[in-house]
RNA sequence: UCCUCAGUAGCUCAAUCGGCAGAGCGGAUGGCUGUUAACCAUUAGGUUGGGGGUUCAAGUCCCUCCUGAGGAGCCA
């Protein structure tokens, strides 16, 4: 039969019940199932074969595990099925047995084999390790890896844990939207959404380009964060917050960006920065419990292949309070420290990645809120500490990923506001609705944004964040 | 965007001073009665990222472009 054509019969879905065993009821469920006919439907991870019996790693994607498949020569299709590629979805029917080898508690020996969907010999994953970078080549057949089936359902676990998490404390997911019509947002390079004819645009009367001809009249682009329109709903519900795409368009080449990445945002009322900290603790905590809870295998997995000291890490940040250090303070021990770095720490100037790496991996040696920054280097928006020179804004550094969370408690004085929106050189009028909140009952507010990537990769020990988002976009590379 | 490194068989890599382009894995063929990245034997497989240049001779040296990785900046 050729690749790609289909003989076997298709059962329909029938709801949680798929009308056939799954690899993951038959782990969880073996002793039940023992000696019983099964039918299980995969994918051939690999195969092994004898003269007169073969082997099959079935994977069918409900666990991380693989299904034994043995089956011998008795097979009428037994030597056509010994060269199915690698690849191929089969449908199996046999009795689920002890296995008489080391390796597997069980197997099931196959009383018929089925090709649902014959692969090629040009599969291009092979029974052996692959480097990551050829895998992001073909990332559309890298879940069928251990590594990426890894990945990408803790990707899913860590985005319902957030969920849950805040949904559980009386949250409001608020969908912010994705194409804005503010170019001040203040954080970063904008992708333009535009349906003007880009060889041909209309022109205005200085000969610059006539917006007011483009669908939305204006110029619009893809939001580099929900923040300011969720405070608007902050200060209806109180507790709320965004979870979903943002896009910048920086010509970022490390393995910490992306152009698309998903963003969570929760934003809290009647909270200061105490009560913010608090919550992204609570909050990274329980999505590490949850994970750990969750993807047993999986975690093993990152911890022995990906990350030997991932479990440690993580258990050690369950159990530990979470370290908090002022900016200054932050400084002073920075120019203390024994450490030749390349940039000099000095007040009132960016902390550098080298900086942000000694203090959480060498000094504090777990997360560690930098607090307080002085109010050049940070966004307008963050509200003014008494002394006049820091705003109440903070960082959380984790070990090995930098920079996860970065929040602040929000300026909620209207004048203080509206001064240093003029002190950034901005203009009032962009920001008149968002000044607004605080005219029509303001209330004093504050919230973070965490990276959705970088919380993965801080979960799986993964470290390229192109490695943990299922298509990743960077900048000149936007395949698949 | 800047700095550094890399690109050779399907994959992972080697090729000494510029001198016949190789190995392992994967594939094919055969063998093997319990494999675990199975094992043993045989075998096929190449526009050395693209373009240009130097040279009797270029995978190797020079120019240029493309792609990838690491670091920096920006940030989540």
């Amino acid at each position: 039969m050729p690749a790609g054509r289909f003989c076997a019969t298709i059962g329909l879905y029938r709801g949680e019940a798929m009308g056939w065993t799954t690899i993951k009821q038959i782990f969880s469920d073996h002793e039940r199932l023992l000696n019983r006919e099964l039918e299980v439907r995969g994918w051939i991870r690999t195969q092994r074969e004898s003269k007169n019996f073969a082997f099959i790693e079935l994977n069918d994607g409900s666990c991380f595990k693989n299904l034994q498949v043995v089956y011998g020569d008795s097979l009428p299709n037994f030597s056509a099925a010994v060269k199915y590629p690698l690849g191929s979805s089969l449908k199996v029917t046999g009795t689920l047995v002890p296995s008489p080898a080391a390796g597997q508690p069980f197997e099931l020996k196959a009383e018929k084999i089925e090709v649902i969907g014959l692969s090629t010999l040009d599969y291009p994953l092979q029974k052996k390790r692959h480097t990551f970078e050829f895998l992001r080549t073909i990332p559309h057949l890298r879940p069928r890896t251990n590594t990426f089936m890894a990945v990408f359902r803790v990707r899913s676990l860590l985005a319902h844990a957030i969920h849950s998490f805040l949904q559980e404390r009386g949250f409001v997911y608020v969908h912010t939207p994705i194409i804005t019509g503010s170019d001040c947002e203040g954080a970063g390079q904008m992708f333009r959404v535009t349906t003007l004819d880009l060889r041909n645009p209309p022109r205005d009367e200085k000969n610059g380009i006539d917006f007011s001809q483009d669908f939305f009249g204006k110029e619009t682009n893809l939001t580099v964060s929900g923040q300011l329109n969720v405070e608007g709903f902050c200060l209806a519900f109180n507790k709320v917050y965004t979870f979903g795409p943002t896009f910048r368009a920086e010509n970022s080449n490390t393995q910490r960006h992306a152009s698309e990445f998903w963003m969570i945002e929760p934003e809290i009322a009647f909270a200061d920065l105490a009560d913010n900290m608090q919550l992204a603790e609570d909050m990274l905590k329980f999505v590490i419990r949850y994970v750990l809870e969750k993807a047993p295998q999986e975690m093993e997995f990152f911890n022995r292949f990906i990350d030997t000291s991932l479990l440690p890490r993580l258990q050690h940040v369950l159990e530990a309070k979470f370290e908090h250090v002022t900016y200054t303070r932050a400084i002073e021990l920075l120019q203390k420290a024994d450490m030749a770095f390349n940039f000099t720490p000095q007040w009132g100037g960016d902390l550098q990645t080298e900086h942000e790496r000694y203090l959480s991996e060498k000094i504090f040696q777990k997360p560690v809120f930098v607090t307080d920054y002085p109010k050049e280097i940070k966004a307008f928006y963050m509200r003014l500490n008494d002394d006049g020179r820091t705003v109440a804004a903070m960082d959380l550094l984790v070990p090995d990923v930098g920079e996860i969370i970065g929040g602040s408690q929000r300026e909620e004085r209207h004048d203080v506001l509206k001064r240093r929106i003029v002190e950034m050189g901005l203009k009032t009028e962009d920001y008149e609705w968002y000044l607004n909140l605080r005219k029509f009952g303001g209330a004093p507010h504050a919230g973070f944004g965490l990276g959705f990537e970088r919380a993965v990769m801080y979960l799986t020990g993964m470290e390229n964040i192109r490695d943990v988002i299922p298509y990743p976009r960077t900048p000149k590379s936007a395949e698949f």
